[in-house]
DNA sequence: ATCCTGACTTGAC
DNA sequence: GGTCAAGCCAGGA
C-alpha cells in the first residue's frame, strides 16, 4: 500500500485524551537513536491528523516542562531540521543528530526516507 | 472576548 | 520539480 489518502477518522479530542502533549512527548521519547520522524507522524499516531502544528507546540512546551525529549529528531515531513531555530543555538539540532550518526546536509536530513520511524508502523506493528 | 502567529501537511496549479 | 492556499488547534497580545 502506498499510503492512505485519509481518514481522519473520529478525532478524539476528549477531556480524558487531553494529555496530547504528553503523548506526543512519549512518542517522541521512544524514538529510537538514529532515527527520526515527522510531526504529522506523531500527530497521525494520535489520531490528531491534521493537527501536525500541535507536535511541534508541544515540543516547545517540552522545554517548560523540563521532560527530556529528543526533540532534534523529530523533522518535518521533507526531512528538514525546520525547528533547529527553536534550540539553544541553531546549529545543535544537527551536531545532536550527527552525533547519532545522522547525517544532515543543508538543514536536511540524509536518507531520510531509510532513517524515517513512523510511530504508527513500529508501534502498531 | 477577538486577532495573529506558529518546530506542519497536503492537495491543487 | 516548483509555489499557493486552506485546514488545524493552542497561546499570547
Amino acid at each position: 500500500m502506498a499510503k492512505t489518502p485519509e481518514k481522519p477518522k473520529e478525532v478524539q479530542y476528549s477531556p480524558e485524551s487531553y494529555s496530547f502533549f504528553e503523548n506526543v512527548w512519549e512518542v517522541a521519547r521512544l524514538v529510537p537513536k538514529g532515527r527520526v520522524t515527522s510531526y504529522g507522524a506523531i500527530a497521525r499516531y494520535l489520531g490528531t491528523g491534521r493537527s501536525a502544528r500541535m507536535v511541534g507546540w508541544a515540543m516547545n512546551a517540552v522545554d517548560k516542562s523540563r521532560l527530556k525529549v529528543p526533540a532534534h529528531r523529530v523533522v518535518n515531513s521533507q526531512g528538514l531540521l525546520t525547528g533547529k531555530h527553536h534550540f539553544k543555538t541553531p546549529d545543535l539540532m544537527q551536531e545532536l543528530l550527527e552525533k547519532e550518526k545522522v547525517k544532515v546536509k543543508n538543514d536536511q536530513v540524509v536518507d531520510f526516507k531509510k532513517l524515517f520511524w513512523d510511530p504508527m508502523k513500529e508501534l502498531d506493528l
